[in-house]
DNA sequence: ATGTATGCAAACCATTTGCAATGAC
DNA sequence: GTCATTGCAAATGGTTTGCATACAT
Protein backbone atom coordinates (compact mmCIF):
# COMPACT_ATOMS: atom_id res chain seq x y z
CA UNK A 1 0.00 0.00 0.00
CA UNK A 2 2.96 2.25 0.78
CA UNK A 3 4.51 1.87 -2.42
CA UNK A 4 1.12 1.97 -4.48
CA UNK A 5 0.40 5.53 -2.36
CA UNK A 6 3.92 6.38 -3.84
CA UNK A 7 2.92 5.15 -7.22
CA UNK A 8 0.14 7.34 -7.33
CA UNK A 9 1.49 10.42 -6.82
CA UNK A 10 3.96 9.91 -9.48
CA UNK A 11 1.57 9.13 -12.02
CA UNK A 12 0.01 12.03 -10.49
CA UNK A 13 2.73 14.45 -11.99
CA UNK A 14 3.55 12.80 -14.71
CA UNK A 15 0.18 13.57 -15.67
CA UNK A 16 0.49 16.88 -14.59
CA UNK A 17 3.63 17.42 -16.81
CA UNK A 18 1.84 16.28 -19.49
CA UNK A 19 -1.57 18.62 -19.47
CA UNK A 20 0.83 21.46 -18.39
CA UNK A 21 2.72 21.04 -21.79
CA UNK A 22 -0.43 20.10 -23.78
CA UNK A 23 -2.31 23.16 -22.44
CA UNK A 24 -5.18 21.53 -21.03
CA UNK A 25 -7.01 22.09 -17.77
CA UNK A 26 -6.26 20.71 -15.02
CA UNK A 27 -9.67 19.76 -13.25
CA UNK A 28 -10.27 17.97 -10.00
CA UNK A 29 -12.39 14.90 -12.28
CA UNK A 30 -9.26 14.46 -14.31
CA UNK A 31 -7.13 13.83 -11.23
CA UNK A 32 -9.62 11.63 -9.28
CA UNK A 33 -10.15 9.34 -12.77
CA UNK A 34 -6.30 9.05 -12.82
CA UNK A 35 -6.31 8.40 -8.71
CA UNK A 36 -9.61 5.73 -9.17
CA UNK A 37 -7.90 3.97 -11.69
CA UNK A 38 -4.12 3.36 -9.83
CA UNK A 39 -6.15 2.42 -6.73
CA UNK A 40 -7.18 -0.92 -8.30
CA UNK A 41 -4.94 -3.64 -10.13
CA UNK A 42 -6.68 -5.48 -13.03
CA UNK A 43 -8.90 -4.43 -15.89
CA UNK A 44 -11.96 -2.63 -15.95
CA UNK A 45 -14.48 -1.21 -18.35
CA UNK A 46 -16.27 2.73 -18.63
CA UNK A 47 -19.06 0.84 -16.71
CA UNK A 48 -16.86 -0.67 -13.99
CA UNK A 49 -14.94 2.68 -13.09
CA UNK A 50 -18.32 4.92 -13.61
CA UNK A 51 -19.83 2.39 -10.38
CA UNK A 52 -16.75 2.79 -8.69
CA UNK A 53 -15.88 6.57 -9.13
CA UNK A 54 -20.05 7.26 -7.95
CA UNK A 55 -19.56 4.68 -5.49
CA UNK A 56 -16.67 6.05 -3.98
CA UNK A 57 -18.35 9.83 -3.45
CA UNK A 58 -16.94 11.31 -7.09
CA UNK A 59 -19.71 11.04 -9.30
CA UNK A 60 -18.38 11.34 -12.87
CA UNK A 61 -20.03 11.44 -16.04
CA UNK A 62 -19.51 8.94 -18.92
CA UNK A 63 -18.48 11.80 -21.23
CA UNK A 64 -15.76 12.41 -19.47
CA UNK A 65 -14.70 9.40 -18.38
CA UNK A 66 -14.15 8.82 -21.90
CA UNK A 67 -12.71 11.86 -23.09
CA UNK A 68 -10.24 11.61 -20.04
CA UNK A 69 -9.14 7.70 -21.11
CA UNK A 70 -8.03 9.90 -24.04
CA UNK A 71 -5.73 11.74 -22.54
CA UNK A 72 -4.34 8.72 -20.37
CA UNK A 73 -4.13 6.94 -23.08
CA UNK A 74 -1.59 9.36 -25.17
CA UNK A 75 0.19 9.89 -21.95
CA UNK A 76 0.71 6.00 -21.99
CA UNK A 77 -0.61 5.80 -18.40
CA UNK A 78 -3.04 3.70 -19.13
CA UNK A 79 -3.66 1.00 -21.45
CA UNK A 80 -6.70 -0.13 -23.58
CA UNK A 81 -7.45 -3.89 -24.55
CA UNK A 82 -10.38 -5.21 -26.28
CA UNK A 83 -10.88 -8.70 -25.62
CA UNK A 84 -13.32 -10.24 -28.06
CA UNK A 85 -16.38 -8.68 -27.29
CA UNK A 86 -17.09 -5.27 -28.43
CA UNK A 87 -16.44 -3.54 -24.80
CA UNK A 88 -13.29 -1.51 -24.01
CA UNK A 89 -10.93 -2.90 -21.31
CA UNK A 90 -8.28 -0.54 -19.38
CA UNK A 91 -5.30 -1.16 -17.47
CA UNK A 92 -3.25 0.86 -15.36
CA UNK A 93 0.54 0.75 -17.17
CA UNK A 94 2.61 1.33 -14.63
CA UNK A 95 3.07 -1.02 -11.59
CA UNK A 96 1.55 -3.78 -13.71
CA UNK A 97 4.42 -4.51 -16.35
CA UNK A 98 4.70 -7.72 -17.89
CA UNK A 99 1.88 -10.19 -18.28
CA UNK A 100 -0.17 -12.16 -20.46
CA UNK A 101 -3.62 -12.25 -21.26
CA UNK A 102 -5.59 -15.88 -21.68
CA UNK A 103 -8.54 -15.24 -23.08
CA UNK A 104 -11.59 -17.66 -23.53
CA UNK A 105 -13.11 -17.73 -26.48
CA UNK A 106 -16.45 -18.57 -25.51
CA UNK A 107 -17.23 -17.36 -21.97
CA UNK A 108 -14.57 -14.34 -22.41
CA UNK A 109 -12.75 -14.57 -19.32
CA UNK A 110 -9.32 -13.11 -19.28
CA UNK A 111 -6.62 -14.63 -17.11
CA UNK A 112 -3.44 -13.14 -16.94
CA UNK A 113 -0.15 -14.98 -16.82
CA UNK A 114 3.80 -13.23 -16.14
CA UNK A 115 5.92 -13.41 -19.17
CA UNK A 116 9.31 -12.85 -19.27
CA UNK A 117 10.38 -10.35 -21.70
CA UNK A 118 8.78 -12.63 -25.10
CA UNK A 119 10.39 -9.81 -27.43
CA UNK A 120 13.96 -10.15 -27.17
CA UNK A 121 15.96 -7.07 -28.02
CA UNK A 122 16.99 -8.10 -32.05
CA UNK A 123 12.78 -8.67 -31.96
CA UNK A 124 12.55 -5.50 -31.36
CA UNK A 125 15.03 -4.02 -33.60
CA UNK A 126 12.91 -5.51 -36.52
CA UNK A 127 10.20 -3.34 -35.84
CA UNK A 128 11.66 -0.11 -37.61
CA UNK A 129 10.11 3.19 -37.73
CA UNK A 130 7.32 2.13 -34.64
CA UNK A 131 7.51 3.49 -31.35
CA UNK A 132 6.49 1.15 -29.29
CA UNK A 133 4.36 1.91 -25.95
CA UNK A 134 3.06 -1.67 -24.79
CA UNK A 135 2.93 -5.05 -26.27
CA UNK A 136 1.14 -7.94 -25.01
CA UNK A 137 0.38 -11.52 -25.72
CA UNK A 138 -3.11 -12.86 -26.23
CA UNK A 139 -3.73 -16.21 -26.22
CA UNK A 140 -7.10 -17.46 -27.42
CA UNK A 141 -8.46 -20.79 -26.79
CA UNK A 142 -10.95 -22.66 -24.10
CA UNK A 143 -10.86 -22.65 -20.88
CA UNK A 144 -11.35 -25.65 -18.84
CA UNK A 145 -14.80 -24.72 -17.70
CA UNK A 146 -16.36 -24.03 -21.47
CA UNK A 147 -13.89 -26.92 -22.70
CA UNK A 148 -15.94 -29.45 -20.42
CA UNK A 149 -19.24 -28.04 -21.40
CA UNK A 150 -18.61 -28.81 -25.00
CA UNK A 151 -17.37 -32.16 -24.55
CA UNK A 152 -20.45 -32.50 -22.77
CA UNK A 153 -22.75 -30.93 -25.81
CA UNK A 154 -20.88 -33.09 -28.44
CA UNK A 155 -21.38 -36.17 -26.34
CA UNK A 156 -24.90 -35.53 -26.12
CA UNK A 157 -24.77 -34.91 -29.72
CA UNK A 158 -23.40 -38.05 -30.24
CA UNK A 159 -25.66 -39.75 -28.16
CA UNK A 160 -28.89 -38.48 -30.13
CA UNK A 161 -27.00 -39.59 -33.81
CA UNK A 162 -26.81 -42.87 -32.32
CA UNK A 163 -29.78 -43.45 -31.03
CA UNK A 164 -31.65 -41.64 -34.65
CA UNK A 165 -29.37 -44.14 -36.63
CA UNK A 166 -30.81 -47.04 -34.46
CA UNK A 167 -34.37 -45.56 -35.14
CA UNK A 168 -34.03 -45.76 -39.41
CA UNK A 169 -32.86 -48.88 -39.36
CA UNK B 1 -2.35 -20.06 -56.39
CA UNK B 2 -2.80 -24.50 -57.07
CA UNK B 3 -1.67 -23.79 -53.14
CA UNK B 4 -4.83 -21.60 -52.10
CA UNK B 5 -6.97 -23.91 -54.38
CA UNK B 6 -5.84 -27.24 -52.51
CA UNK B 7 -6.79 -25.00 -49.23
CA UNK B 8 -9.90 -23.74 -49.73
CA UNK B 9 -10.92 -27.19 -50.70
CA UNK B 10 -9.13 -29.01 -47.56
CA UNK B 11 -10.95 -26.30 -45.60
CA UNK B 12 -14.44 -26.67 -47.29
CA UNK B 13 -13.67 -30.27 -46.29
CA UNK B 14 -12.97 -29.20 -42.34
CA UNK B 15 -16.07 -27.39 -42.54
CA UNK B 16 -18.37 -29.94 -43.87
CA UNK B 17 -16.97 -32.20 -41.55
CA UNK B 18 -18.01 -29.77 -38.62
CA UNK B 19 -21.28 -28.76 -40.19
CA UNK B 20 -22.22 -32.73 -39.98
CA UNK B 21 -20.93 -33.46 -36.72
CA UNK B 22 -23.09 -30.98 -35.17
CA UNK B 23 -26.12 -31.43 -37.47
CA UNK B 24 -26.10 -28.26 -38.87
CA UNK B 25 -27.28 -27.24 -42.61
CA UNK B 26 -24.75 -27.13 -45.11
CA UNK B 27 -25.78 -24.12 -46.88
CA UNK B 28 -24.85 -22.50 -50.16
CA UNK B 29 -24.09 -19.28 -48.04
CA UNK B 30 -21.87 -21.11 -45.83
CA UNK B 31 -19.57 -22.35 -48.33
CA UNK B 32 -19.70 -19.32 -50.20
CA UNK B 33 -18.74 -17.04 -46.91
CA UNK B 34 -15.89 -19.86 -45.68
CA UNK B 35 -14.39 -19.61 -49.59
CA UNK B 36 -14.64 -16.32 -49.53
CA UNK B 37 -12.77 -15.70 -47.05
CA UNK B 38 -9.67 -17.41 -48.18
CA UNK B 39 -9.58 -16.39 -51.47
CA UNK B 40 -8.15 -13.46 -49.93
CA UNK B 41 -5.18 -13.03 -47.31
CA UNK B 42 -4.98 -10.44 -44.47
CA UNK B 43 -8.05 -8.78 -42.06
CA UNK B 44 -11.56 -8.01 -42.90
CA UNK B 45 -14.44 -6.71 -41.31
CA UNK B 46 -17.87 -7.88 -41.92
CA UNK B 47 -18.33 -4.85 -44.03
CA UNK B 48 -15.15 -6.08 -46.15
CA UNK B 49 -16.70 -9.40 -46.61
CA UNK B 50 -20.33 -7.69 -47.38
CA UNK B 51 -19.02 -6.08 -50.23
CA UNK B 52 -16.47 -8.51 -51.18
CA UNK B 53 -19.32 -11.20 -51.70
CA UNK B 54 -21.84 -8.79 -53.22
CA UNK B 55 -19.33 -7.50 -55.98
CA UNK B 56 -18.41 -11.14 -56.72
CA UNK B 57 -22.27 -12.29 -57.28
CA UNK B 58 -23.07 -13.86 -54.13
CA UNK B 59 -24.71 -11.02 -51.79
CA UNK B 60 -25.52 -12.99 -48.48
CA UNK B 61 -27.13 -10.54 -45.81
CA UNK B 62 -25.06 -9.16 -43.23
CA UNK B 63 -26.79 -11.28 -40.15
CA UNK B 64 -26.30 -14.64 -41.82
CA UNK B 65 -22.30 -13.10 -42.50
CA UNK B 66 -22.37 -12.93 -38.58
CA UNK B 67 -24.31 -16.14 -37.38
CA UNK B 68 -21.63 -17.80 -40.14
CA UNK B 69 -18.94 -16.34 -38.55
CA UNK B 70 -19.57 -17.84 -34.99
CA UNK B 71 -19.82 -21.13 -36.60
CA UNK B 72 -16.29 -20.92 -38.47
CA UNK B 73 -14.86 -19.48 -35.01
CA UNK B 74 -16.13 -22.25 -33.87
CA UNK B 75 -14.47 -24.66 -35.63
CA UNK B 76 -11.09 -22.64 -35.78
CA UNK B 77 -11.37 -22.15 -39.66
CA UNK B 78 -11.51 -18.11 -38.48
CA UNK B 79 -9.49 -15.92 -36.38
CA UNK B 80 -11.25 -12.90 -34.94
CA UNK B 81 -9.46 -9.73 -33.31
CA UNK B 82 -9.94 -6.42 -32.48
CA UNK B 83 -7.30 -4.07 -32.73
CA UNK B 84 -8.23 -0.53 -30.75
CA UNK B 85 -11.72 0.41 -33.14
CA UNK B 86 -15.05 -0.84 -31.95
CA UNK B 87 -14.91 -3.21 -35.33
CA UNK B 88 -14.19 -7.06 -34.66
CA UNK B 89 -11.43 -8.18 -37.41
CA UNK B 90 -11.66 -11.58 -38.99
CA UNK B 91 -8.31 -13.51 -40.94
CA UNK B 92 -8.43 -17.00 -42.31
CA UNK B 93 -6.71 -19.82 -39.62
CA UNK B 94 -5.10 -21.59 -41.81
CA UNK B 95 -2.40 -20.59 -44.65
CA UNK B 96 -1.76 -17.68 -41.96
CA UNK B 97 0.35 -18.60 -39.09
CA UNK B 98 2.88 -16.96 -36.95
CA UNK B 99 2.44 -13.24 -37.37
CA UNK B 100 2.33 -10.64 -34.83
CA UNK B 101 0.63 -7.39 -35.26
CA UNK B 102 1.57 -4.23 -34.75
CA UNK B 103 -0.86 -1.39 -34.48
CA UNK B 104 -1.05 1.81 -34.21
CA UNK B 105 -3.11 3.41 -31.54
CA UNK B 106 -3.43 6.88 -33.21
CA UNK B 107 -4.41 6.23 -37.24
CA UNK B 108 -5.51 2.75 -35.98
CA UNK B 109 -3.20 1.17 -38.71
CA UNK B 110 -2.39 -2.72 -38.48
CA UNK B 111 1.05 -4.43 -39.93
CA UNK B 112 2.58 -7.48 -39.79
CA UNK B 113 5.37 -8.56 -38.59
CA UNK B 114 6.40 -12.81 -39.04
CA UNK B 115 7.01 -14.34 -34.87
CA UNK B 116 9.34 -17.14 -34.63
CA UNK B 117 7.54 -19.07 -32.10
CA UNK B 118 7.40 -16.54 -29.43
CA UNK B 119 5.93 -19.38 -27.30
CA UNK B 120 8.48 -21.80 -25.91
CA UNK B 121 7.01 -25.35 -24.75
CA UNK B 122 7.89 -24.37 -21.33
CA UNK B 123 5.73 -21.52 -21.29
CA UNK B 124 2.56 -23.36 -23.08
CA UNK B 125 2.96 -26.01 -20.27
CA UNK B 126 2.34 -23.35 -17.74
CA UNK B 127 -1.13 -22.88 -19.36
CA UNK B 128 -3.13 -25.49 -17.39
CA UNK B 129 -6.28 -26.64 -18.01
CA UNK B 130 -6.50 -24.25 -21.09
CA UNK B 131 -7.18 -25.25 -24.81
CA UNK B 132 -5.34 -22.65 -26.82
CA UNK B 133 -6.25 -22.09 -30.09
CA UNK B 134 -4.23 -19.45 -31.34
CA UNK B 135 -2.21 -16.79 -29.65
CA UNK B 136 -0.61 -13.79 -31.60
CA UNK B 137 1.24 -10.87 -30.25
CA UNK B 138 -0.17 -6.69 -30.20
CA UNK B 139 2.27 -4.87 -29.82
CA UNK B 140 0.63 -0.89 -29.13
CA UNK B 141 2.54 2.18 -30.24
CA UNK B 142 2.92 4.66 -32.03
CA UNK B 143 3.69 4.41 -36.30
CA UNK B 144 6.59 6.89 -37.80
CA UNK B 145 3.68 8.95 -39.97
CA UNK B 146 1.53 9.49 -36.61
CA UNK B 147 5.22 9.69 -34.71
CA UNK B 148 6.13 12.52 -37.06
CA UNK B 149 2.67 14.41 -36.84
CA UNK B 150 2.48 14.70 -32.67
CA UNK B 151 6.59 15.45 -32.98
CA UNK B 152 5.00 18.71 -35.46
CA UNK B 153 1.66 19.39 -33.16
CA UNK B 154 4.09 19.43 -29.57
CA UNK B 155 6.60 21.85 -31.54
CA UNK B 156 3.70 24.20 -32.61
CA UNK B 157 2.42 24.15 -28.91
CA UNK B 158 6.35 25.27 -27.57
CA UNK B 159 6.30 27.81 -30.00
CA UNK B 160 3.00 28.90 -29.33
CA UNK B 161 3.98 28.73 -25.48
CA UNK B 162 7.33 30.55 -26.04
CA UNK B 163 5.04 33.23 -27.78
CA UNK B 164 2.85 33.95 -25.12
CA UNK B 165 5.67 33.81 -22.43
CA UNK B 166 7.18 36.83 -23.96
CA UNK B 167 4.18 38.61 -24.31
CA UNK B 168 3.17 38.44 -20.79
CA UNK B 169 6.81 39.99 -20.04
C1' DA C 1 -13.34 37.62 -19.11
C1' DT C 2 -12.34 33.82 -22.10
C1' DG C 3 -12.92 29.60 -23.80
C1' DT C 4 -12.02 24.73 -22.31
C1' DA C 5 -14.19 20.91 -19.72
C1' DT C 6 -18.21 18.84 -17.80
C1' DG C 7 -22.71 16.50 -17.93
C1' DC C 8 -26.82 15.52 -19.92
C1' DA C 9 -29.39 13.75 -23.66
C1' DA C 10 -29.55 12.64 -28.34
C1' DA C 11 -27.14 10.50 -32.17
C1' DC C 12 -24.24 6.94 -34.01
C1' DC C 13 -23.11 2.55 -35.67
C1' DA C 14 -21.47 -2.31 -35.23
C1' DT C 15 -23.81 -6.10 -33.74
C1' DT C 16 -27.88 -8.74 -32.17
C1' DT C 17 -32.59 -10.03 -32.25
C1' DG C 18 -37.46 -11.02 -33.90
C1' DC C 19 -39.98 -12.82 -37.30
C1' DA C 20 -41.85 -14.14 -41.84
C1' DA C 21 -40.31 -16.55 -45.90
C1' DT C 22 -37.17 -19.92 -47.80
C1' DG C 23 -35.11 -24.16 -48.60
C1' DA C 24 -32.02 -28.26 -46.60
C1' DC C 25 -33.05 -32.49 -44.75
C1' DG D 1 -43.48 -31.79 -44.20
C1' DT D 2 -40.52 -30.06 -40.66
C1' DC D 3 -37.70 -26.93 -38.73
C1' DA D 4 -33.09 -24.68 -39.22
C1' DT D 5 -31.46 -20.83 -41.91
C1' DT D 6 -31.85 -16.67 -44.39
C1' DG D 7 -32.78 -11.74 -44.91
C1' DC D 8 -35.00 -7.79 -43.64
C1' DA D 9 -35.96 -4.39 -40.30
C1' DA D 10 -36.12 -3.10 -35.65
C1' DA D 11 -33.75 -3.18 -31.18
C1' DT D 12 -29.58 -3.00 -28.42
C1' DG D 13 -25.75 -1.03 -26.17
C1' DG D 14 -21.10 0.85 -25.98
C1' DT D 15 -19.28 5.03 -27.55
C1' DT D 16 -19.48 9.68 -29.61
C1' DT D 17 -21.43 14.12 -30.33
C1' DG D 18 -23.97 18.64 -29.57
C1' DC D 19 -24.90 21.99 -26.66
C1' DA D 20 -25.89 24.62 -22.39
C1' DT D 21 -23.66 25.29 -18.02
C1' DA D 22 -19.72 25.43 -14.97
C1' DC D 23 -15.23 26.59 -13.89
C1' DA D 24 -9.82 26.66 -14.71
C1' DT D 25 -6.98 30.01 -16.44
Amino acid sequence: MEANLKLREQVKKEFTEYLTLHKHRKTPERFAILDHIYAFKGHFDIEDLFNFMADNDFPVSRATLYNTMELLLDCRLVVKHQFGANISNYERAYGNENHNHIICTICGDVREMKNDDLLTASQLKKIRKFTISYYSMYIYGICSKCSHAKRMELMRIERQNKKENQKNK
